[in-house]
DNA sequence: TACGCGCATTGGACTAGACCAATTTACACT
DNA sequence: AGTGTAAATTGGTCTAGTCCAATGCGCGTA
């Protein structure tokens, strides 16, 4: 067509400064919300060409759908319509029923097991003397053989002796700790944030460097309140979307 | 200085392609660790020359770390290290409680009431029929009188008549249902995903279009199952952190 | 001293284009 | 018809620069 961004849509909002990028976001999203999953969109180039502006602002604009989960792209092949996002719960079960309960057949790469020594953060965190000895395990979590999130997980090494060993022929952390130690994991903090991808975890969740990743840090305690691991997971923001049920915690008051 | 950019720090990452903005990100976050919040920071321009590279790589990194609340940068003045984020409490508790549990004096500004039809998504949610009359309300939450959180709220028009007139005199939300209509709500399920911020939010909140954003959506249910609100609320990922308490559901198994 | 205007500084938005990498397509040859 | 290679297509990264908007500083003036 060719039409000029300036006639697109209408600009209902804030008086002046809509930035043009946004524009084009709108733009694309009116088609996107047309199309099934997996439906080609038009390349850059053409876009850029249709609505009269710069590559730059036409890839600010597609950059923030594919952050959003809205879009897909592929080099050398092009631009398609994603699937919805996928629902992942919070709740103290493990990793493994976690995936069950979302329909997925979960798996697990084990990247690295190490023996470091504990930063302040870290020690403060697991009730240790800052430097003290901690086990560090990064893991690779799948659901249905694709990626899904990875794990950074530091427990302590003089409550859980040999625990490297054990953990290259087990599944399941927790049932390790149950297993070898006597720990269960009764409570957790958790904490979510959003953050832009490393390349390392990019590439581990195949996905690009500086992609919006929800981050999920689990403090886990046992029954008697002692701190039994610290947890940081990493999962991709276009992809997930958590769920929590919350319940009102008193019968009711005033 | 004046040294190139191949000089930093050292690549250990996947073999090859760790894009040149991640370096100078990586760099500018050592300066930033070593520096309290409030500290100004090289302009743009400055750390241009400095590491020898092109003003839109070095905004790339400056961005994420904006992002990620760990810069600050207001126009016309500079870049400077962020307060670390706030920690925001998942609970059925309304948001003046958790406001307060946040040590915050809460707020709340009233943007719009309007009785508007629902659309598909909005009625099946409400258990209502497709066009079925619903109330939107639209809030500004404040903490200390800075902007917290933009919130849209829909509730069925036919179970709470009357509601806009009551919603202008009133702060909680909650508190109306219970004293005018004698609905509770008990439980809820939340969802926490990641995505850009939208203009008219952007502006409610301070920060700039396209900003990364925790978007909460809350259903809400009364003791018979009912649901009664359908709330979506906007938060500035770079400021704060959601903290969820969880506990393990079953006493054990197995 | 206090005020106000203008300029320099700084971040924000956008453009036009170069070069690279992955993929797909087209075509020549067997 | 099948196969392999080259070319075209498409997204990814980076550069160099323009113009604008908000802020803050300094200087001249009252």
């Amino acid at each position: 067509m060719g039409r000029n961004i300036a006639a697109l849509g209408t600009v209902t909002q804030p008086p002046g400064n809509v930035p043009k990028y946004y524009l084009v976001k709108r733009h694309l999203l009116e088609i996107i919300d047309a199309l099934p999953p997996g439906s080609p969109v038009a390349p850059e180039r053409v876009l850029t060409a249709e609505l009269r502006t710069s590559r730059t602002t036409v890839r600010q604009a597609l950059a923030e759908l594919v952050g959003e989960g809205r879009l897909v792209r592929r080099q050398g092949s092009g631009t398609f319509v994603a699937e919805p996002k996928t629902a992942w719960p919070l709740s103290m079960a493990s990793f493994s029923e976690q995936a069950a309960a979302s329909g997925f057949q979960p798996g697990t790469r084990l990247l690295s097991v190490e023996t470091v020594s504990a930063d302040d953060d870290i020690a403060r965190r697991l009730g240790l003397a800052p430097g003290a000895n901690v086990h560090r395990i990064e893991r690779l979590r799948t659901g249905d053989d694709r990626p899904l999130a990875v794990e950074v997980c530091f427990v302590s090494a003089a409550r859980f002796p040999r625990l490297p060993d054990r953990m290259r022929s087990a599944q399941s952390l927790y049932e390790v700790f149950e297993r070898h130690y006597g720990v269960v994991p009764v409570d957790a903090e958790e904490t979510i944030e959003t953050a832009a991808a490393p390349p390392a975890e990019a590439a581990l969740l195949e996905t690009d460097t500086g992609a919006p990743m929800l981050v999920l840090s689990r403090h886990t305690f046992d029954d008697s309140g002692e701190p039994v691991e610290w947890v940081r997971s990493w999962y991709r923001g276009d992809r997930y979307v958590f769920v929590a049920r919350l319940t009102r915690p008193r019968p009711r008051r005033r």
